[in-house]
DNA sequence: TCTGGGGTCCTGCCACGT
DNA sequence: TCTGACGTGGCAGGACCC
């Protein structure tokens, strides 16, 4: 591990709820859960609001409504998180070429690497300087922990939620270290907590005492070795800016329990089909293919069956997942399916060979036929606005909670909600001063249509000027603006 | 009062070839 | 010809992460 405190790692602040806040002004300091709004949906992020009520990630949606009858409850738009992850991400490579996304909303920087610092005060410096030029750019807050390992700075970035920066000075990690509950290092989870527990231990100084043979013997090689290090504080994983997939895979957990071989095969098809766009739109073609089941006791099994070769058609993934799926018992009732891919390969002479026939056979065997007499396609006929997308033309045009709209007469909107053939749309922007107007239409009004997301922050008027790049010399020791919590959204 | 979606990594077991 | 050791690959499940 490097003495200097110079990785740093950003998390942005309940990042999914707070860009729909500064998309629409009506919801700012209100609580906003963003999720799946289906009866089997979960919390993907609660604002600092609706985390007063209990409300957290991975929460059931049934739940969460049950603690906060009165929040605003949206489908995810991943349009817009993506777009504002962008410009993050980009502000993250003006300070170095070693960056590694996370997610969405997280990455490590290694700033050494960037030659933008070298030392404590330089990367406080950088990290405040980058918190600030989020803040312009996106109108959102990050917050940034400053570490000489990836697992500290993480740790600190936790540390500094919400609206902050922690660093953690060289030499004081074990001590740092020891108090907090073993849950804090990363690879545990509920079931290695629960373990560890069960032998005595429950904080990280703990661990360090038991000693590597000890946790190697609870946890297993690998885990118990990296675990060991952890507790001790070191952690040397480089910053890799690059990573490749190793499989693609899409899953649909179904609103009722599905029954019915026929529609089970139907939908085990069409996920088929879009594992392969996917596959596809990644440049890749996979020799595994892997059918997942969830039955209706929540109970999980996956089959895999490995081919000769990679491909990227999506009739032999389908005959593949279908012969999986053969040796499936699914009586009882199956309530998610998933179709993945791995071993995944670059594009081959073989693929671009069965690329080549399936065109010239117009598709005719590209199609997974009908769906199955009466059922409409989809899990359960409630899904979210992304995999709307990705549907056949619906009969009936469909509002998702959230989702961009458009009026001839009235401008931007929001679909606040939608039943009984109505849909209610508040009609703001993200740069309106007072929450706008609420007006309700037919579901088929031919006036209303659904747009894109607009920018959070208008790029002629940013809320403040970003700092010039962050490749610029360091001299620059100010951008202290940013450095207090709001004290609206302390954690409960 | 029920538990999403998209991933990664590890472990144990088994079959197979040498 | 039989047997055991060993390495490897495939498969299934579990844990974890965001």
């Amino acid at each position: 591990m490097r003495a200097a405190p110079t990785i740093l790692h950003l998390d942005m602040d309940a990042f999914f709820a707070a860009a729909e806040q500064a998309s629409k002004p009506s919801l700012r300091g209100k609580p906003v859960i963003v999720g799946g709004l289906g009866p089997r949906g979960v919390v993907a992020t609660a604002s600092y609001e609706a985390r007063r009520f209990g409300v957290h990630s991975a929460m059931p949606t049934a739940q969460a409504r049950r603690l906060c009858p009165n929040g605003a409850y949206l489908y995810p738009r991943f349009h817009l998180y993506r777009s504002v992850s962008d410009q993050v991400m980009e502000l993250l490579r003006g300070l170095s070429p070693l960056v590694e996304p996370l997610s969405l909303d997280e990455a490590f920087v290694d700033l050494e690497a960037g030659g933008v610092a070298f030392d404590e005060a330089g990367a406080r410096a950088a990290g405040e300087r980058l918190r600030a030029d989020i803040r312009a750019v996106t109108g959102l807050s990050g917050s940034v922990g400053l570490a000489g390992s990836k697992m500290l700075a993480k740790i600190a970035s936790e540390e500094a939620k919400p609206d902050g920066l922690v660093l953690i000075p060289p030499g004081t990690e074990r001590e740092l270290l020891a108090p907090m509950p073993v849950r804090t290092l990363p690879g545990v989870g509920p079931a290695t907590g629960e373990h560890l527990r069960r032998a005595g231990m429950t904080t990280v100084g703990e661990l360090a005492e038991a000693g590597e043979d000890e946790l190697v013997r609870l946890l297993g090689r690998a885990h118990g070795v990296a675990l060991y290090r952890m507790a001790l504080g070191r952690d040397d994983r480089a910053v890799v800016a690059e990573r490749d997939a190793k499989s693609v895979s899409v899953e649909d957990t179904f609103d009722v329990d599905l029954h019915d071989r026929v529609r089970i095969r139907y939908e085990v098809q069409r996920l088929a089909d879009r594992c392969v766009q996917r596959l596809r739109g990644s440049g890749h073609s996979g020799r595994t293919i892997v059918l997942k089941v969830r039955r209706f006791d929540f109970s999980t099994l996956t089959r895999s069956e490995t081919l000769r070769g990679p491909t990227d058609d999506p009739a032999v993934v389908r005959e593949a997942a279908g012969r999986l799926l053969d040796a499936v018992d699914t009586t009882g009732g199956v309530r998610l399916l998933g179709v993945g891919v791995s071993g995944l390969a670059d594009y081959t002479q073989e693929d671009l060979f069965a690329q080549f026939a399936e065109a010239s056979a117009e598709g005719a065997a590209g199609e997974p036929g009908a769906p199955p007499e009466g059922l409409a396609p989809g899990p359960g006929g409630a899904e979210g606005p992304v995999a709307a997308a990705e549907e056949e033309p619906a009969p009936e045009r469909r509002w998702p909670a959230g989702s961009d709209v458009r009026h001839s007469e009235y401008g931007a909107g929001w679909v606040q909600g939608s039943g009984v053939g109505r849909v209610t749309v508040r009609f703001e922007e993200p740069g309106s001063a007072q929450p706008g107007r609420v007006r309700t239409f037919k579901v088929d009004d031919p006036e209303l249509v659904p747009s894109d997301p607009l920018p959070l922050v208008d790029p002629g008027r940013p809320a403040q000027a970003p700092s010039s790049p962050a490749s610029r010399p360091k001299s620059r020791s100010g951008a202290a603006a940013e450095t207090s919590p709001g004290s609206e959204t302390s954690s409960p």
